[in-house]
DNA sequence: CGCCTTATTTTCCACTGTCAATGAAAGAGG
DNA sequence: CCTCTTTCATTGACAGTGGAAAATAAGGCG
């Protein structure tokens, strides 16, 4: 529906050109000979794939990448020009909004919070227009055009039907938020689940480029989990998949809203944590914030419920681990700040619950700018875009 | 019967037929345009990769299936001819070796057991070789050829290089078993992870048919766990996955032998049970057998001990649902043979740890006749063979 | 018997990606 | 300085695939 001029056409209409751009675009600058020998094609077909791409501007060659045994014709490796088109991310809380401008190749431009008056979609929308045309306002200092848009919201959100079925912080019900948006903006949007869309960001931009099985794990008010496997994002039959936050981690555990206990939710979550720092040390902490200060002053109660957070995550991840086998865990979210609390525990947890091979399993950290999840909307804008 | 081909050549050389062949192997008879729509090709390219599959004997017309409404042409629907060829499975366990012959679509014709006098595989492979010896013996008798054979084997198994890596059953390390069997036995020879191959045979022949997303869960001697994502079934980056025996279910549970407490396997296993009715009721049973007897006769502690791993099993499968969101959840193994003592358990345990659309998860149980370990190994077989 | 409907087959045909040969761009060696 | 070697990139012919559309088949119906 929005204007597809020459500017916003992408000339890769076969399945191999979009892979050989996908290839590029995640590894860097690639000659054309392991690019095609990555993608698994032939190096004519590279060639063939490259040549509209370059014209259009998405490539560009790439002279001053590295030098190699210098022998032989030297190789005339390509990349994707990121300046040639940028995207728009969103990330909707129960009460803020967080948006970038990102260029082709995700690395933020700009980003911007604004505050919802209210949850219903008549209150959200507004804003969202409002952010999207800053956005594209300050697009035209770039002087390249915004070619998508991603808005990632927790909850149950169905991707392809471009629906919110079901968020618990905004409080909707089967939102059509993608055609909203779309008719409020303009712009072709890509609606996801937030965890999902982070992981979306690992897989092509971060931590995850080149795995075909890894998670991410997301530390902060809720604990959060993205899946690949078979170098797909999972989403599950019924659109909902990562749900790790409910495993039982701590005998006989604190109880959770869900009704078990010892979730791990109930454990490591910046409330639980907050809460349970409290009733240990008897200092009135109302926020992860506070109950950090007083870890990082020392304070041994404190410090204790950090590590026992630190080792149920590790016992989380590890079930994890056992039942997918990925090659790497990503931990990240905003808990993240408290890492070095809980790292030690973390991972000798996971190597004691780890089972065979999985303890082969890499976990790494990743820190979360506040910008971080609106990162990853974009990210699904622009894998919309290459059509992935 | 107009074998124009060497009888062992499977006329679908390209990706489509392949694909084709499979839906029909899988979605029993099917008129060519129903193929079509399944597949995702068009009506031609259905006509087109039947015809030499017919010739070769592999499909046949099937004048009798469904009639619909009878209104245009009949349509003229299409079956995999299982008495075309025939496979043969194996199962290794640490004492004794069982083997069976199925047709093309996995259904038995011969089954058989033989003890295995040691554990060596310069001990196994002669006992392989005369089992097969005699499969093949009895193939004869159906006049048709044996065209692969395949084989479980419980731990981690490498099946694409054909190896067994590690197997605690019959202490193996990285034994190239495919090599030594395919070389004993002059068949194409597939090895693959037991509960993976029974996976698989689920997947094409089982209560997984059109399913992309689901789990085996298996109950005996272990608990196991096969996954298949994206429609395809789940090894992991190391090879290993599905290790849902040490899920930690049982807050401040028994001991489990990997270190930690309360792990599905420490509640829920045989030997678990088993250890726990002796402790609980006094009286001295010995086996699975001997507790399920004592259990069915009504003994209260028996039956507490039953319920208690039904609600652990219930959590366990809870946790594999709530990660992975599949679409269903088969339940089978050898433990089966209680389930009248413990389904109750397992749907409200899971009922109440399944969270959100996770709950909307069917669980079925599907009895294991002994021969179903190989047959799975058959459907491995079957799977190498059509070329997925 | 002609018409209508639906399934299947046939007949091109566009298109993709590979192959093998060729061109290009160095450095090495004489 | 020229030629050879090496490696990367490109070209043009080509084989195969699967699709679209038209033709054909096989009933039922009036």
């Amino acid at each position: 529906m929005p204007s597809t001029s020459p500017a916003g056409t992408f000339p890769a209409h076969t399945p191999a050109a979009s892979q050989i751009f996908t290839t590029v675009l995640t590894h860097g600058p690639l000659t054309r000979q392991e690019a095609a020998r990555r993608a698994g094609l032939s190096p004519a077909a590279v060639t063939k794939a490259v040549r509209p791409l370059i014209e259009a501007g998405f490539l560009v060659e790439d002279a001053g990448a590295e030098v190699r045994p210098a022998v032989g014709r030297p190789a005339n490796p390509v990349r994707v020009d990121g300046g040639r088109a940028l995207f728009a991310g969103l990330k909707a809380t129960g009460d803020e909004l967080i948006g970038v401008l990102t260029d082709l190749c995700c690395r933020i431009r700009v980003a911007r919070r604004v505050p919802l008056p209210g949850r219903t979609p008549s209150e959200v929308l507004p804003v969202v227009a409002d952010l999207v045309r800053e956005l594209l306002t300050e697009a035209e200092g770039f002087g390249v055009r915004v070619l998508g848009l991603g808005i990632a919201v927790a909850g149950d959100v169905d991707r392809t039907a471009g629906t919110v079925r079901r968020s618990p912080f905004l409080d909707w019900r089967d939102v059509p938020l993608a055609g909203l948006a779309a008719e409020a903006t303009g712009l072709p949007v890509t609606v996801d689940n937030d965890v999902r869309a982070l992981t979306v960001a690992e897989q092509w931009f971060g931590d995850g480029v080149g795995l075909a099985d890894f998670a991410v794990v997301t530390v902060g008010a809720g604990i959060g989990c993205g899946l690949v496997v078979h170098g797909r994002v999972v989403s599950g039959a019924h659109g909902v998949a990562g749900e790790i936050g409910h495993v039982p981690v701590v005998p006989d555990g604190p109880p959770c809203h869900c009704g078990d206990r010892g979730c791990l939710e109930a454990v490591a979550s910046d409330a639980a944590i907050t809460a349970r720092v409290r009733e240990v040390t008897g200092v009135p902490v109302v926020d992860a914030a506070d109950a950090l200060a007083l870890a990082r002053q020392g304070n041994a109660g404190a410090r204790a419920v950090y590590a026992r957070a630190g080792e149920a995550i590790g016992r989380g991840i590890a079930t994890v681990a056992n039942l997918l086998g990925p090659e790497r865990v990503i931990i990240s979210g905003e808990g993240l700040a408290a890492y070095d609390l809980f790292a030690g525990q973390i991972r000798d947890a996971f190597a004691a619950a780890a089972f065979g091979s999985a303890a082969r399993c890499e976990i790494r950290t990743r820190p979360l700018p506040f910008e971080e999840w609106a990162r990853g909307a974009a990210a699904t804008a622009i894998q919309s875009f290459v059509g992935r």
